[in-house]
DNA sequence: TCAATTAAACATACGACGTACGCTAATGCC
DNA sequence: GGCATTAGCGTACGTCGTATGTTTAATTGA
C-alpha cells in the first residue's frame, strides 16, 4: 500500500501528545537509517529498530501506523540529505543542477538500499523541499513550465539512474571481497559464455586478458568508488549539454 | 546473498537430469513474473509459485536452491524481453541505441517490480546479451575503449531512471485509483505544506489552481503512459545529443 | 489534592514468510 | 528385474508484520 492508508501520510497528523512521548520520528528514523546502512535494508524489522531505540516492539506502532511508515520517514530523512543547503545554492541554473544532482546523488550512494524503498514509498515534506529546490534551479532558465519540467525530469532520471548503477556495482564488489570463490564461479561461468563465440564484442573488450588473472576488472574498467563518480560527473555535464542546446536555454558562458 | 552461495551462479549449473523433471526454469520463471505482474514483487513467494505451478512448496528447491535463485531466472527472463532482435539492430550507432533504449525500457515499465529486484540479483545469460548488444551498437563510432563504456553507462543510467520514474508514477496512479480518498489526504497535506509560505515556486508551477478540483494533475504535468513515454523520447535524443558533442563522435547526418 | 481520563507501553498470539531436514516413491540404466 | 538415483513432499523452526487486549503513567478538571 503505497499511499499509507485512511488517515493520509504520516507528515499530515501530529505527533503523538498528552503523555509526554518517549522518542521523536527522528529519532526513529536515524535508528532506523543506521540499521540500513550497517546491515542493509532487509534489516530493518519492527522489532529491531524497537530493540535499538530500547522499546518493545509495539510500542513502535504508537510513533508508525505501518512499516511502510517507517520506511517513509527513512527516505523523507534522505532526502533531508539531498537537500542543498540554501545558502550553497549557485545563481546559474547549471550550476545549481549540478549541485543538487551531486548531493542528490551523494546520499543515495550512501545508503544503497534507498532507490528499492523509495519506490512506493509515499512523498515527505524533504522531497517537496528537494522539489522546491530543483523549480528554483529553473527558475533563472527563461523556458515555459512544460520545458522546466522537462529538463528537471531528464536530469533527475540520469541522477537515480546513476545511482541506481553505482550501488549496484559498490554492492557487487562488496559481495565480491565478502565471497571471494562465488566470484570465480561467476567469472567460470561468463568465461564459459564466451567461449561459446555468441560475444565477439565482449571478448574484444577484455582483449585476451584472463579475468581470473586480473580479477580486479571484472568486466571492463575499474569500479571503485572513485571512478564511478568520475564517470557520473562526465555524463551529467554531457546531459546537461544535450537538454541545454535541445531547449535552447541561455547560458552564462 | 547477492552471489548465490557457494555453487556458482544458477546458469552455470545444469538443470536436473537423471529422473525427468516436471518442470523447466522457463516455466518457473514465467509463473513467478505472472504473479509479480499480476499481485506485485511481494506476492511472488516460493509456497506461491509451487502452488500455482501445481506441485508443493519444498518440490521448487529441486530447481532452484534459494529464491534469490528464483529472482535471477526472473531478472534474467525480463533482461530477455529488453533484447533487440538481432535482425532488427540498425546499424547507425545512435539509431541502435535508440531501439535498445526503447526495448529495454518498455520491459521495465511492464514489470515495474524489476528495478527493486534486480539491484542485486545476479548477471545471467540475457544480461550478458544485451552488454554485448550494447557493445555492438557502439562498435562503429570510432571511439576508444574507455569512450564507449562512458556513452553506454550515460545512456544506460538515463534509461534506468527513466524507467524507475515512469515505474513510481504509475504505480502511483494506479493507487490513487485504488483507493481514492488516500489521495485527497495526500493533497490535503501537500495544500498545508504550500501554505507555510515556503514553497512559492511550486505555487506558482500549480498557479492558482486548487489540485483538489482538478486531482487529474497531482503535482504538474499528467502522468499517463504516453505523456511518460513521450517525455522519454525526448529526454533520450537530449542525452544522445549530449555525449554525441561531448565525445565528437561522428554521425551519419 | 485527588479522582477521572487519556495515551504510552507492552505481552501474547496469528498467519505469513524462507528453508533445513529427512523420508517416500518413481524413474533410468544395467 | 534389480538397484541407484533423485524428484517430490511433509513437517518444523525461526523470522516477519501486526491485531488485540491489558497495564502503567502522566495530565487535567473539580
Amino acid at each position: 500500500m503505497a499511499t499509507g492508508g485512511n488517515g493520509g501520510p504520516i507528515w499530515s497528523r501530529p505527533e503523538p501528545g498528552a503523555r509526554r512521548p518517549r522518542f521523536t520520528r527522528q529519532q526513529i528514523s536515524a535508528v532506523a537509517l543506521d540499521i540500513a546502512d550497517r546491515d542493509g535494508f532487509g534489516a530493518v524489522s519492527m522489532r529491531r529498530v524497537a530493540t535499538e531505540l530500547g522499546a518493545a516492539t509495539m510500542s513502535l506502532y504508537h510513533y508508525v501506523r505501518t512499516k511502510d511508515d517507517l520506511v517513509a520517514l527513512m527516505d523523507d530523512a534522505l532526502m533531508g540529505e539531498a537537500l542543498v543547503p540554501a545558502t550553497e545554492l549557485p545563481a546559474d541554473w547549471r550550476d545549481a543542477l549540478t549541485a543538487i544532482a551531486r548531493r542528490t546523488r551523494a546520499a543515495l550512494v550512501r545508503h544503497p538500499w534507498a532507490l528499492a524503498a523509495l519506490q512506493d514509498a509515499q512523498f515527505g515534506p524533504n522531497a517537496m523541499r528537494h522539489f522546491e529546490q530543483s523549480l528554483a534551479a529553473v527558475a533563472g532558465t527563461g523556458l515555459d513550465t512544460a520545458a522546466r519540467l522537462d529538463l528537471l525530469s531528464i536530469v533527475d532520471c540520469y541522477v537515480f539512474g546513476s545511482a541506481l548503477h553505482t550501488g549496484e556495482s559498490l554492492q557487487r564488489a562488496a559481495a565480491a571481497q565478502a565471497n571471494p570463490e562465488a566470484v570465480s564461479a561467476v567469472i567460470a561461468f561468463g568465461m564459459a559464455q564466451l567461449q561459446t563465440g555468441q560475444f565477439p564484442h565482449i571478448e574484444a573488450l577484455l582483449g585476451g586478458t584472463d579475468p581470473r588473472t586480473h580479477p580486479d576488472q571484472a568486466a571492463g574498467p575499474p569500479m571503485d568508488q572513485d571512478s564511478l563518480e568520475q564517470q557520473f560527473e562526465r555524463g551529467l555535464q554531457a546531459v546537461l549539454d544535450g537538454v541545454a542546446s535541445r531547449l535552447d536555454i541561455p547560458h552564462r558562458l
